[in-house]
DNA sequence: CATCGATGTGTACGATGTCCACATTGAAGG
DNA sequence: CCTTCAATGTGGACATCGTACACATCGATG
């Protein structure tokens, strides 16, 4: 049986170098873009030989695709973390909150998951969709029938399209806070809610 | 003076070479996705040696982001096409559906425009922000001032959204109609205005 | 017609993705 | 305990890519 962690072995058998390739390929992924990503930096990094990633992944593509993969897992995971609120909206813009920090904690990995690199991936397809599935079934439960689908579509399109809009910096640099204040009052002002906000906080930047 | 059009010229020199790269970058993008597109390539295609383009554009860099900058223009000319309706919410809808055609008709530019990697090239960002402007200054003359610039974002967030999710597929394979429709419907359910639909047949257009 | 700046060509180098044959290992079976 | 084997990692090789350098060729201008 073989070390469950990473980066253990006795020099030539690396001990579980599937996952720590990942790794490498996630810490050379948020110092770089997507695309200047190579696989021998990769290797280089893990410490192995620019051949040994093909032993367990048939592709560059088929690794991007598997970090991707990993990456919507974990935002499922954070969406599934939002508390149910007490306000029938405030569950959705926590869980846009949540998707639009993901995006800015992991800028690269981001990226990968909405390029066309890995889109087409069976797993990684099921990982967006498992994801999706989260958000609307939390929208299931607020709007009638027939608007959840656009809805559930809308949002989606939404987020992801402040995320990029934010990684890319084309909305200033703001904070955390006020990136989550931003995606607040975008949402409140698109859905009916309008512009009210309970709280006097800091409204967008 | 030299021939104004592309492809001409007395065989070592090209004629319009600047122009022509253009255009061969974007038939080869529209073939394959950017990322695959080798500046050698555009070259080949353009009747060139590898090293012409050099005298032209910087960087195989400098070329997309020349590319995703004719994009962002003839995008704009789109949406500054919309005829200004009749109704106050009918323009944005025509001009997101505008913007979702062009992203249907020219794949591989819309993905170079909103990429990393000719994002924050000062002339592509001009360009952006002045598309951005032009659907900016319909909203303002039906939003009351405080909602203009979250729908501004909003609105530009959600149809790029909308864009990336159709040109992956992950909302089917939708016709022309059937894609302006589902932009239609989303944007009616998002925005307060509801899944009215005045007529029975397929919606924008 | 000589000259010159603009433009295109050729050669070359390092890096990359991937294929192939070979080396090394831990573990299973005698 | 030793052999054997499948899994895993290495090394070399090839085509391609981006790009730098030196050279060739052209149109216009004197």
């Amino acid at each position: 049986m073989w070390t469950l962690s990473t980066s253990t072995g006795s020099g030539y058998h690396h001990g579980d170098l599937r996952a720590a390739l990942l790794d490498s390929a996630l810490a050379l992924l948020n110092s770089e873009g997507p695309g200047e990503l190579s696989l021998r930096a990769v290797a280089r990094h893990a410490g192995v030989s620019p051949n040994a990633p093909y032993r367990h992944y048939r592709d560059k593509e088929a690794l991007l695709a598997a970090l991707a993969t990993r990456g919507f897992t974990e935002l499922g995971e954070r969406l599934a973390a939002v508390a149910p609120g007490e306000e029938p909206g405030a569950e959705v813009i926590s869980m846009a909150c949540a998707a639009v920090d993901y995006a800015l904690d992991h800028p690269g990995v981001y990226r990968l998951m909405f390029g066309q690199a890995c889109s087409g991936h069976p797993d990684t397809i099921a990982a967006s969709d498992a994801a999706i599935a989260i958000v609307a079934e939390r929208i299931a439960a607020v709007a009638e029938p027939e608007r959840r689908e656009p809805l559930r579509v809308g949002i989606w399109a939404l987020v992801h399209g402040l995320s990029t809009l934010l990684l890319d910096e084309r909305l200033g640099t703001p904070t955390r806070a006020e990136a989550d204040a931003l995606v607040e009052t975008v949402l409140r002002t698109m859905l009916g809610a309008g512009p009210e906000r309970p709280d006097g906080g800091s409204a967008a930047r």
